[in-house]
DNA sequence: TTGTACGCGTTATCAG
DNA sequence: CTGATAACGCGTACAA
């Protein structure tokens, strides 16, 4: 900055101000400096920028697993926000463990971001601790039961999935299976499985532990858990899934069978992710607007690093029922 | 910092050597130092650290979609490795574009990270002149063939979709049609079908317009090419869709037209993603190691970072025709 | 093993 | 609209 600062005959707090708040240089000195910066091929120091304006351009997002789309299209409707402003997205794989998470979180805060997005509600008090100290603007997902640490952009998941078992009921199945990951590592899961518990309840019915299982994630797993469900239960009608690829494995475990869903059997998935419109049948399933709350949690965060206050700490941004033929 | 010293009885110069090179301080004061810190609550501002040391922690990575798996595979791999490390992982969408590209890089560079990871071997003039001056190690991923600027950890998608050709060519099919999408906007997909075209030479075949096709992503553009494909040629034997989402569009296609696969036609893929061994019938494909090539792209950017070279900057990850039913 | 003095490259502050 | 000066919080180099 300084080599062009002598070329343009100005002082670095020109250059500065040339680059980064160019209406409070005159036209002609910004365009000196301006074309003083192409030339020299000058790429300004934001660390150094950082250090003395104690701000830097960087947010953070911790999220299970980068490579779950599901994830993913959050993440990347965050990360196109935030350029909109040239902010800038670190990304950590957190796992499902409030644990691991804790673990990011301190190398994280020592780059000093702006702001954080973490996915999943359950967090270490240590991790509570160096969030409060660290005075950021928080935004949590993944479920909007419980208080947010401080903003919080979600669905219900409780609600969404008592929706769908409710809808299920309302086709007139009576013995509907519920099929998720480990609820001990997957909060989201857990919360799912309440609310299918829930609405069975609310229709005087009992939830049916051997109707209950939890599977490793894959289509693999959808598959083999319609399976047990069956040889535990030969008349059940209805499986819901907390996942469209657990679904959809048991879809294809149907093909292979040859059973006709949804007269044999229904399913039902979670998510709406791509492939539920084209499976054979297509998939009866819950939609969440991932990139919706990508989008709002960067907006968020950008309004308060822009001084902004948010309208509202507590963003819904609802479900859908997405009624296809396999239910 | 000046408040742990304070505390601690010592300079700030050893609570920074407690934290980061622990072995230069006796037990006796490392002991005391740290516990202060933890007692503070105190996070070092690696901002500050960067700027006097005069490097971040911090690596950039630049993929066309994150929320695309078969990219988020590769990054998961990356961040793993860099973890490991305490290294951190900057994230960009570059679209398909080496123009949008080229936008993002000059302010990831203002952030000063110590390496780059692009997916693509295209790149604008200005986008090799500003990684030129920023003289950090470059990771390319995407395709081997040609001159890397600086690193290149990838398979060939030349020869990969030369050797499914010829697979298919082996298995007796003749008339086997090409399905990509836009190869202006996908250099890899092109790749890919000057293989097809290869093989299909080799073999003393004229590669027929008639049977090569781009389209849209998608599970539906699978589905609609084959359509179009079998319109325009009826006799067409076998199919080879650049990604295993249009093929799986396809064979879903087939299952709905209660064609047998691969006796009225033949599906090939690319990439072996988790749906094509699941799929009806289980999907012929090429599988690459996506997570080998994070995960030594995030090693070599290590080595680098540590001080060390590389063994070789070409690093070619192989692929592997995977053989299942569907051809 | 520990400490002192200085500088990293930028922006905030205040003055002109 | 432009500039001088002092910070920002740490690590490097050297010294004790």
């Amino acid at each position: 900055m300084r080599d062009v600062a002598r070329r343009a005959r100005v002082s670095t707090i020109t250059v500065s101000r040339a680059l980064f708040q160019p209406e409070k240089v005159a036209a002609e000195t910004r365009r000196r400096v301006l074309r003083t910066v192409e030339a020299l091929g000058y790429v300004p120091n934001m660390v150094a920028g950082s250090l003395s304006s104690n701000r830097t351009r960087i947010f953070a997002a911790i999220v299970p697993h980068i490579s779950n789309p599901v994830y993913g299209r959050t993440i990347h409707a965050l990360a196109d926000v935030l350029r909109l402003h040239n902010l800038h997205l670190l990304l950590g794989n957190g796992g499902f463990s409030p644990a691991e998470e804790e673990r990011l979180l301190s190398p994280f805060l020592a780059l000093r971001p702006q702001g954080v997005l973490l996915h999943g509600r359950r967090h270490t008090a240590a991790a509570r601790q160096v969030l409060r100290q660290a005075a950021i603007p928080i935004v949590e997902t993944g479920d909007l039961d419980g208080a947010p640490l401080d903003m919080l952009v979600s669905y219900s998941n409780r609600q969404a999935a008592l929706a769908m078992t409710a809808h299920l009921l309302e086709l007139g199945y009576r013995r509907i299976g519920f099929v998720s990951t480990p609820i001990r590592e997957n909060d989201r899961h857990r919360r799912r499985r309440e609310g299918y518990e829930a609405a069975l309840r609310a229709r005087g019915l009992e939830p049916e532990p051997a109707r209950i299982l939890e599977v490793p994630f894959g289509f693999q797993s959808g598959g083999s858990a319609l399976d047990t469900l069956i040889a535990r239960d030969a008349k059940i009608d209805a499986v819901f899934f907390a996942s469209d690829i657990l679904a959809v494995g048991a879809l294809l475990e149907c093909l292979r069978r040859r059973w006709r869903v949804p007269d044999r059997i229904a399913v039902a998935g979670f998510d709406d992710q791509e492939i539920a419109a084209e499976s054979l049948p297509p998939l009866t399933t819950v939609r969440v607007p991932r990139e919706t709350i990508g989008r709002i949690a960067g907006e968020m965060l950008v309004s308060r690093f822009e001084g902004r206050a948010v309208e509202s700490r507590i963003v819904d941004v609802g479900f859908q029922i997405i009624t296809r033929q396999s239910a």
